[in-house]
DNA sequence: TTGGTTGTTATGTATATACATATTGCAGCG
DNA sequence: CGCTGCAATATGTATATACATAACAACCAA
């Protein structure tokens, strides 16, 4: 009965899995399915598209991951309240940014040490051991000026290979990428005061504000990296997304 | 034939499916499959888990929508090396964040303004035509230290029933939240010095840094709000997290 | 050598079916 | 009256199957 007229309707390519997914998260967001709504059972919504309860679960199942509706057995699908906010923040590489604003890029090391890690190293690192760290500062150009001060220390155990190399004008982050296969991390977004060295290499007032983006990376449960980006004020803008229908 | 064996080997509860997803997720992160890998095809992994080709092809996709494989027909499913850094980043309701730290949380209006919509207001919202708006300034405090400063301008279109509203001890974020069904949201950090007003309220000295929040959102396509929180910059910290393989 | 046809392969999507599991309502019994 | 247990119901998960589609390889013919 529906979608007896399959191909003359919308006219697009999709998948009908897509489609029901779509219908319904459109019914959401518009409000017209307001939460604490129960939506259509799923042999309701087999009649109503015509296919198979299967690929009305996958749409549902898919709808429940994504926080739009829940789900109780028994009772139904019902539309959730939104409720925490979380938002997608896309963490870009510094040269993609630089070259965004159409400026030529340049990294620069500023010093490299190799050391013990001390207790400040492991604090940062989350590591219980002292083991051989490698410490960098490097700053970041756009064009002639400088775009951001990197702090960065390495864990030599986790990447015994970044003990060869000089990172004279390769930047770690990158570096690092290419060769930790998989990560997690951790961000911490603050804004500061510049101090006088910080005000020194990003050629700023000496307590003009900053915003600093610290990470915390691990790769297989050990941790990697911890590097602090310091930005002057007017250099830069976070962007996060909040979609809660993703494809 | 398949599943004879049931509750034997992790003794979890958990279902074939996840138990595919974890495997597979935990040999990529491990490194043991590096960036590039082939994974085994469908057919194989459907002997090896003794299960069906749908169950194993649920977990791929899944895994491939997740970014930590990439499909290709013919071909095969492969490793993907690490790309676009995305962060979760949780939003939390100031209330909450100022509980958790011990102290009591109150909001107090500073001022309100009902207006049609000047040129800054329809600029901040993403209107076109000029129509109401409802401009508020309030202070969330934490104990009896002023915690963040909040500048709001809320479209009296998309949610009339504001205007009835004083918002004198009433945080307009959780009442919209609690009002306009669904959203979807963009937000913009950066960090800025304190103007005159801004430190006066906030308490703090002209040209201290401050970390900025702007937040605009929409329903059903429609603007609704904007917002931007500054805190001082020892009052808060964002924290985003990456993790690659989500429940 | 070039160009098209054909076949193989692995994934993409959908189906019908089956059984498990959680929850609710109701009937019946103490 | 209240508790217990059974039946009904909606979702959760898995199966076997089928056909579509994209990509590649190999082959054959102009």
């Amino acid at each position: 009965m529906a979608l007896s007229e399959t191909d003359e309707t919308g006219g697009e390519a999709t998948s009908l899995h897509q489609r029901i997914l779509a219908d319904i998260s459109e019914r959401i967001l518009s409000g017209e399915w307001p939460p604490g709504h129960r939506i259509p059972f799923e042999h309701e919504l087999t009649e109503q598209y015509d296919c198979s309860r299967m690929t009305v679960n996958k749409a549902l199942s898919q709808l429940a991951k994504a926080g739009l509706i829940e789900r109780r057995r028994r009772s139904g699908s019902f539309v959730r309240r939104p409720q925490s906010q979380a938002a997608v923040l896309e963490i870009h590489d510094i040269r993609v940014e630089v070259e965004a604003l159409g400026l030529p890029y340049r990294y620069e090391r500023v010093s490299r040490r190799e050391r013990k890690g001390n207790q400040g190293d492991r604090a940062l690192l989350g590591l219980d051991t002292p083991e051989q760290v490698l410490v960098l500062e490097g700053l970041h150009f756009a064009g002639k000026r400088p775009f951001c001060l990197e702090d960065r220390v390495i864990s030599l155990q986790a990447v015994p290979e970044a003990a060869e190399e000089s990172f004279l004008d390769v930047a770690p982050g990158p570096w690092l990428v290419a060769r930790v296969p998989w990560n997690s991390a951790e961000h911490r977004i603050r804004a500061t005061a510049a101090d006088k060295a910080t005000a020194a290499v990003l050629d700023i007032a000496v307590g003009s504000p900053c915003l600093v983006v610290e990470r915390r990376t691990w790769s297989a449960g050990q941790p990697v990296t911890h590097v602090r980006f310091t930005y002057a004020a007017d250099n830069h803008t976070l962007v996060a997304r909040f979609t809660p229908s993703q494809t």
